[in-house]
DNA sequence: TAAATAAATGCAACATTGTTTCATTTGTTT
DNA sequence: AAACAAATGAAACAATGTTGCATTTATTTA
């Protein structure tokens, strides 16, 4: 994850992208909620944008390095920013997500180690992700 | 994974299932390949089905404890033979698959060992799943 | 073995999401 | 301020997800 420090603005021009109002709200709202976000949630925040110009948003995020895709066991896409280990070329090869069967939301583990990577002759790895499901705080404290 | 004694007809009949046609050409489909298959590989080899009965037996499957959802990254759900830890009621807690970018196939890993869970206060923990991705032999051995 | 019945199937219909093309608008550069 | 490249929004279509309902079929039982 990136340093709340880091503005919207700077961002984006780190990235070469230019500054329009969409691109900033979207960035603005990774930084603000600091977990996975789908494309659906992004359209009932930002009214003013149409789906079609968020779809290229996000991927035009996902080329540059800015977002990845989080992998939370549902069959639904969506994106997280990026550590300062992705770029364009070289994603972070381990991600580990949590997501609330509840509630829904997807969030980055940050402190979680990778696991040994387990012998798999004839498979190549590129990359590994530990995606695991149960109930999130807010989730848990409604039940009890 | 279920053995490959394990007879399509004997499976059904575990389940409570009806011996339709359809349903065992897709039993039949998940003990020859050994590996999670999308419901869209599935239409292509059985074109007698719609698309609406293998979306639904599919989903029956899944209900009985007979397939779980394979988690591999991408945006299409596919389904696997469960073992014998999986039941209607509770799904093996760990699972882990491969699956590669280049032939889009998703492996099964049987002989993974689950990663000690991370202490994450305040998230219960009711499963998680390892996904693996690169190059699978076949696609390996294309580039060499 | 045939009738009864509960379940499975296939069709129609519709919602959601993914994706491309193209004309228009906008941000950035000179 | 003009020129240019990039971003946007509209239209359009494909693929997938999902439900309701009438028909067919597998199983049960008389």
């Amino acid at each position: 994850m990136l340093s709340k420090s880091g503005s919207v603005a700077k961002l984006l021009r780190a990235n070469q992208l230019r500054q329009t109002p969409i691109r900033q709200r979207v960035l603005a709202l990774f930084l603000e909620h600091r977990e996975a976000l789908s494309q659906h949630f992004l359209e009932q925040k930002i009214n003013e944008a149409d789906r079609i110009t968020l779809y290229r948003t996000l991927r035009t995020f996902e080329e540059k390095g800015l977002l990845h895709r989080a992998i939370d066991g549902t069959d639904k896409i969506k994106f997280a920013l990026c550590g300062e280990l992705c770029s364009p070329e070289q994603h972070q090869h381990f991600h580990a997500h949590f997501h609330c069967d509840s509630c829904g939301r997807t969030l980055c583990l940050e402190n979680v180690e990778a696991p040994a990577a387990p012998i798999l002759p004839d498979l190549s790895v590129s990359s590994m992700h530990l995606v695991i499901r149960g109930k999130c705080e807010l989730c848990g404290k409604k039940k009890a």
